[in-house]
DNA sequence: CCTAGTGTACTATAATAGATAGTACACTGT
DNA sequence: ACAGTGTACTATCTATTATAGTACACTAGG
């Protein structure tokens, strides 16, 4: 499924949600696809299940993830929500600050708009793949 | 210049340094500028003067200012430098995770594409002005 | 009903990071 | 000499993170 990187900086639990995170926005998790156990995943991952449950709980608050007692966690499907335009600012916000990073570093307008290009025709891509 | 909010996750010395660094992508500071002293700082802001010393330690490591002993500190000229690929690409796999994420969050090809042509535009207006 | 597997809650402990407090020293310019 | 600068160091406190262990309620399948 994933490693832990125990040199990170970030905490494992935060690595888990990120982790998990990045395979259900890339489909590699489909919704009501089943997760592994806390205790599973715990033992695959060799680390405290309490840790596990954390970033489980996490992800669940973050609309991610789903659990119900005693059967399992699974993905959540997320048509038909309302569009979050307050997450979807905060996320602009963030391309915001990357692309005048880009430019402080000595990138040209130019290859700024190349990226972004090429960023755009991977979504266009998955879209066509999808139909 | 900028404050610390206790409530954010963040530590207090990581808000120092995305605020700096920020105040200086933005061109609000310039090269050559002088940053307010380790105890001036810590002072203004209500904070310890080590804490402060961290992160100007860790501005320092990443190339966006330098001190000089018993002088001072000062906004690093970024210009001449070999551009950064390595950096560069890891702004690119931001900048993807984001777009990524807009995708899933329910966005249309058609408003992410307006949302990064906003951007870029940005950096043209800059651009224009510095001229 | 029993059992295995599931999520969940709780206490306790240890380790680490973050922040504060205080002191001291070397350097710079005036 | 002096004031202002960065720097280094120890010590202490707190919050976060991670681990360990236990316990309970729920679900599905014999």
């Amino acid at each position: 499924m994933f490693q832990i990187d125990l040199k990170n900086r970030k905490s494992i639990y935060e690595q888990i949600v990120d982790n998990v995170k990045e395979l259900i926005i890339t489909g590699v998790l489909n919704a009501e696809d089943k997760l592994p156990s806390v205790r599973e995943l715990s033992k695959t991952l060799t680390v405290n299940p309490n840790t596990i449950q954390k970033a489980y709980r996490e992800l669940e608050y973050q609309g991610y993830i789903y659990t119900v007692s005693g059967l399992g966690t699974f993905v959540a499907a997320h048509t038909g929500l309302p569009i979050d335009d307050n997450k979807i600012a905060q996320i602009k916000e963030r391309l915001r600050e990357n692309t005048r990073e880009l430019f402080y570093l000595g990138c040209s307008l130019e290859k700024i708009k190349s990226i972004l290009d090429e960023l755009l025709s991977e979504r266009s891509d998955w879209n066509d793949k999808s139909k």
